[in-house]
DNA sequence: TCGAACATGTAAAAGGTTACATGATTAC
DNA sequence: GTAATCATGTAACCTTTTACATGTTCGA
């Protein structure tokens, strides 16, 4: 699903400006998708070429005007016939365990501090995740991801604790040489 | 990490050819990252030209001939500097998550058949890393990467299944009029 | 007054996919 | 003989990021 269309599905939500779907990405989006300005507005402008989404600008003193976007009733459609027809596939891309799989290559200090890393770093998701679980009234549905997203962090924080000490005391770093490549 | 540094990876593990290296994507590297032909042999050929990897291409009657990648002493340097400088960051692109999430736009049939591939899919994934997990000698971080992909994919399935029911019970189509912009 | 947040946008470059083009070898 | 697998590679396109450029408003 590409960025164009979550902008769509963002406005399908609530009306908003650019900036405003930005926040979004950072936020509700954040565990499934990533999204800067430079793929946003850009979406933006398309999908009001293409008739999906209206705008019109918030008067006032400000500079540069909000420029509030909304779905057409074409749009919503559009973005329905989007969710319809799109596999519910799902990919991670994960430098951490790039760097496990490597982890032979490396010195143990080093490993132990990716180790330590990615634990903080799956300990924010969890905590962010935690704190918008009870707080707002979501839909079934968005309360399903966050719930899913809180299962699926709990078990790698959980996995990481158990097993780490031991990846650590066993590690060996194996030197270059350690394959046999003659010739 | 983009597709040239797991190149460089995937022939500090073994010399290969670019269809060997594809195979490794598939396989492999599978539940971390993906990369198609077209990635792969530009990315081949760049490292060659950079000196980090070199070629020689198998003599036989074989048309093309196969030729074989073999990492150099600075390509092999080159990627545990890279390993060591890159961050252990994870990142989930999830259409299935974007569809739960607007899972009040869609009709109950269609967000039970999208459940239910969701489901296939993690049970496939899971099956394929619990037919590997035991069957070859891998790395300490090898295996921990197997290991926490089961762990994750069980996980995922529990929290589908015991859900999945009270979701679509309590699910209802919410019409595209459901939210009020007037204007 | 100063920094954070609000607000819009573009241009170049990076990174990758898809589709194409070609042909040999192997297993059934 | 025929389908799958082995094997290499390119070109056009798509999507997205990064970095830039600009200026306002609000709270401490």
């Amino acid at each position: 699903m590409d960025v164009r269309t979550l902008c769509l599905g963002a406005l399908c939500i609530t009306d908003a400006t650019g900036y405003d779907i930005k926040k979004m990405f950072e936020s509700a989006f954040n565990h499934f998708q990533h999204a800067s300005y430079g793929s946003i507005y850009p979406a933006l402008r398309q999908l009001e070429e293409s008739g999906l989404v209206s705008s019109h600008e918030e008067p006032g003193t400000k500079h540069p005007a909000r420029k509030v976007f909304s779905v057409t009733d074409e749009g919503h459609q559009s973005f329905i016939e989007a969710l319809v027809s799109t596999p519910p596939a799902e990919q991670l891309r994960s430098d951490f365990l790039v760097l496990l799989f490597f982890a032979h290559l490396l010195p143990t200090e080093v490993l132990a501090h990716k180790l330590a890393e990615a634990e903080a770093a799956y300990q924010e998701n969890l905590s962010y995740l935690e704190s918008i679980a009870g707080k707002c009234e979501h839909t079934a549905g968005v309360q399903f991801t966050i719930d899913l997203g809180i299962r699926t962090l709990r078990g790698k924080l959980a996995f990481l604790r158990e097993r780490r000490d031991h990846l650590l005391a066993n590690h060996k770093l194996i030197p270059m040489q350690w394959e046999d490549r003659g010739s």
